[in-house]
This record gives structure tokens, sequence and C-alpha cells, in this order.
DNA sequence: ACTGTCATGAAAAGATTTTTTCAGTGTGCG
DNA sequence: CGCACACTGAAAAAATCTTTTCATGACAGT
């Protein structure tokens, strides 16, 4: 097929000697910051080009198009590869895993989940979060629910090596109201919710948010009840091929933010560290002795 | 202007919260492949979402454009912007993140970790454990770290929802000796060591071996001491522009095996979790009523 | 000068898209 | 349990777009 394998602006150059007066000033309209100029209405681009609309169906059936529709429809075929994103070519590493491999299904849909969340995701909103998390003076409250706990603790560990005044909630809510009793305002509570939202992390939140505490959220695409109270939101794509949601998306975030934090003072964080490895070493010893 | 000045992205995106069901199944699909999937008639998007075009209708005047042409109208902008930018063609899906954002570097180490560590792992490998894992009839534990030890958690977690016989090895050492005392020939240990080795695992492992126990490893690309000791190993590739090792793709693996598991004994793990469902109905109500 | 052919756009006709209306459905709340 | 309210899509109405028809004018050949 001609028309299927060539591009649009292929297809005109080639038949651009066939072409009349009125065509010709089209198709130069056309070529002329293509193919962006033709993604109108035929009513648009007629009058962009200075010609009739008969002129342009004339015309796109003369290049072998069925009509405007069709036309348009391969144009936009063609704007599509051209901005389609390169990370979404699945020619990596299908080396040594076979195509329907679980594990291959899985990269994929994890590859796409970063794309999609990284373009839904705004940077200013990460710098954000990364500056109030940089700011010692700010206590930080680290929750999650049943799964995302684990996730929630990632944070913590190493928040806590960072910097002081960082605590873990448990996921018994029992112990909660004590939390939020400490908590000043301009504290942080980071919150991790996830579909089956958790209605005691709104309760929670709530709580916190009247003691003037500011929230942060990690939820999914369809956000938790919560990120009305969060002054920040992150929304991360989840979905794998899988009975479960996937959280890998979540702790590339997470680390991406530990590592902001940590780069944007690290001074001060290079001491900290460096004492906590003779505290280790330490502890070591005890045990060894003991 | 709000709407003249942000991307149709981001305003999508700040409006994600006051949007309806329909409105964000079809903001999904809009987002997905975006800006591309905007460029057809409205009946063409309301399609690909399943949602009626009065929803799209609706949405756009929502978000603050006079109707769906209006909306069309800034999509082509856009499209025209991004196409006529050499530096945005080149990298799609990151052109709200300049460069050399710590996102996009993060993003691109990860991606690679991932392509290297699937291409050095045997798939055979990652059915085997899948299996061992789906034997109910050996116990498994799970340790991990002061890092990893949220890994172990988020693998325990779900393995728990999904199968009897599991247990997480608390990260104080005090404890392990008594679960050591108890575990068969057949049983797992499933071991998370990364950078910074323990030596307590080592002597963990050790331990567990001469119980008869199979020794499971996720360790990073120079492996941990506790390798030798291990039935079968992951070594995942961590390196990340940051001064913390990455523990994204160890995750992805886990998650790779949790489905592993569950698919493969579905029916049994559908029953469990019908019950548990109930469970957590039931605790809910306790905290009601109580 | 006459005639036939072709190019062109105005306008009508036809097709499709966009918007509005409205009734059914479900959900939350008292 | 029932009411009020919001959400949703089917269908009608309105608007717009696409195609066809047709009249006009230009031009080449006779």
């Amino acid at each position: 097929m001609t028309v299927a394998s060539k591009t649009v602006s292929d297809v005109i150059h080639s038949h651009f000697g066939v072409l009349t007066r009125a065509e010709k000033q089209l198709a130069e309209s056309l070529l002329d910051n293509y193919p962006v100029s033709g993604l109108g209405s035929i009513t648009t681009i007629a009058e962009n080009a200075g010609v009739s609309t008969p002129t342009v169906v004339r015309m796109v059936q003369k290049l072998g198009y069925k009509g405007y529709p069709d036309f348009q429809a391969h144009l936009h075929q063609e704007v599509e590869a051209t901005i389609s994103n390169p990370i979404a070519k699945h020619d990596r590493w299908a080396s040594n895993a076979p195509g329907t491999h679980i594990l291959n299904r899985f990269a994929d849909a994890i590859i796409d989940n970063l794309r999609q969340t990284l373009t839904g995701l705004d940077t200013a909103t990460f710098d954000s979060v990364a500056t109030l998390l940089s700011d010692r003076k700010r206590n930080l409250y680290f929750v999650g629910g049943r799964i995302t706990g684990a996730l929630a603790e990632y944070f913590f560990t190493h928040m806590q090596v960072i910097r002081p005044n960082t605590a873990l909630l448990s996921a018994n809510s029992s112990s909660w109201p004590q939390y939020v009793l400490n908590m000043n305002p301009g504290d942080l509570l980071i919150i991790f919710d996830i579909r089956r939202y958790e209605q005691e992390l709104v309760s929670l939140a709530t709580a916190a948010k009247n003691s003037g505490a500011e929230i942060i959220i990690f939820t999914d695409q369809w956000a938790s009840p919560a990120t009305k109270l969060a002054r920040h939101t992150f929304r991360v794509q989840i979905e794998a091929p899988s009975a479960w949601d996937s959280s890998v998306v979540t702790l590339f975030i997470v680390e991406a933010l530990i590592e902001a934090v940590q780069n944007s003072t690290w001074d001060e964080t290079k001491e900290r560290m460096k004492t906590l490895e003779g505290l280790f070493e330490q502890t070591r010893l005890f045990r060894k002795l003991g």
C-alpha cells in the first residue's frame, strides 16, 4: 500500500507534480509546519491555505486517501509515532526471557507505570516535598496501611539516618493519638494509602491537620480520600499483571526523595552517618564481648 | 488564564480530585498515551475511554474549557509545541522534568538496573523459587537487614495472605535461635542481604542449613557471603545516583514472585483471601462497637 | 470568435460531531 | 427505610464538518 507505508509528507511530495495551482498552495501550507498544520478540521486548513474546502477534498483524494477523515487519520498516526516515547519500545531484555514470562510482563507494566507516574508528576511538587522533609525543625511522622506499612518503614529507616526528629507510627492505630498529641504546627505526616483505603488514616490525617501538621500522601491513581487534606500528593501508577498492586514506583519516588533530602544537606548528614557508623561498630563489639 | 498557561495534562491532574468515576476513567484514558489519545473526535475518545460523549463534554467544561473544540485546540497547540521543539521530542515522557532533575536521573538508573538484573537472571531460577514458595508444606522464614528489613516485611505480608506457615524474623537477632530450633528439613529461609553484609545473617544461614532448611538469598551484584550456603540466589543490580542503594529492582522481583506463587495456587488462595476479607470486616466492626 | 476542458469556490446536501435534555440508577444520609 | 442528590448514558437537538453539485471563469485549440 502506497499510502500505508509512506508518510503523508512523502505522498504529497511524490504527487506534487500533478497538483493544480490551488492544490499546490494547499500542499505548501500543509508542509509548512508539518504535520501539525493538518491537525484541525478541513475548514480550518482550507482557510489557512486560502483555498476552498472542495479543493482540500479533491486533493486528498488525488493523493490516494478515501476522504478527509482518512487523510487525517494517517496524519494522526504519524504524530503519534513522532511523539510516542522511546521507553515504549519493547526491544530491551527480550534476550533470555520469553515474551510471556511473568518477569517480562511485570517489567513492561512497571516501566509503563513509571512512565505514566513521571508524566503526571510535577517536579515542583517533588522539590517542595524534598524541601519540607529537609527542614530539621519539623518533626516527621511516617505511617502506612497493612501493605504499605513496609514502604513507610523503608522511608523512615533512611530518614532516621539522615536527620533527627523522625518517627514511625505503628500499624496499630491505638498508639496514634499520643503522636498526634505531640504534633506541632509545621510538622509533617507522611501517609501511604493505596487502594483499599483505610478509613482510620483519614481520621488520623484530620486530627493531624487540626494540630497544624502538614500532610504528604502517597496514593494511587484513584486517590485516597485523605488526599483532600494533603498539602502535597504523589499519585503513583500501581497497576501490575497481578492480583496485587505494585509498590515499585512508589518505592522509586521514596528513594528519589531520600536522595534529594540527603543531597540538600549533605554536610550535616555526613557527620550523622559517621557517628552512626561508630555506634553500629560498638554494638557489634558489645555482642562479641557479651 | 489558568487554562492558557498550563498544559492540558497539568489541568487534568490538578482537577483530578474533583472528577467523578467516569470522568476519572476518561482522564486516565486521555493521560495514557498523552497527548495523542486526545487527537480524535469526541466520539472516538469517549469510546476509547468507555464512557459516553456527554461525560467528555462535562469533564472538559469542568476543566475550564469552553467545550470540546476548545479543549482540543489546546491539545493541538501542545502537540505543536512538543513536535516543533527538538529537545522535547527526544524524551517526551520526561518532558516536564528537566534533564538533570534527580527524578530523571533516578529513572534512568532504575531502568538500567532492571535491564541488567533481568539479563543476568535465569528464568529457571525464578520458576524454581516460585515452585518452592508455593509448597505449603514448607515453612517460610523471612529475614532482612537494617535497610532490607522492610523488603522482608513486604514479602512476608503478602505471602502470609497467600499461604499458611509463614514467619517474619525480627531485625533483632536474639530471637533467631528459637526459629532455627523449629526449622524442619525442606523449610525455606528467605534472606535479604545487601552491601554492608551483616555477619549475623551468615551465622543464621549456617544454622538454618544445618537444620536442613533451604536458603534463598536476595543480594547485590557483589554477592553476600551467605550466598555460598544458598540453594537459589537473586543477584540484583542496586546502583542509584545516590549515597544509598536502590531496592526498587529487588522489590520488583519480590512482586513478580508473589504473583507467580499466587497464580500457581489461585484456588486455594482465593478461599484464604475471602476468609481474610471477612476477618478484616469483623475487626472493623469490633472497633466501631468497641 | 466559438467550443470544450479544466480548475475553482459558493452553496446545498449529507454525514458526523458536539451539546443539551432527560430519565434511570445508585449512593449517602437522616 | 426512604428521600435527596449526584452521576451517567441514551437519545434528541444543534452545530459543525465533509462531500457533492453546480455555476463561473480561464484558457487552449480550432
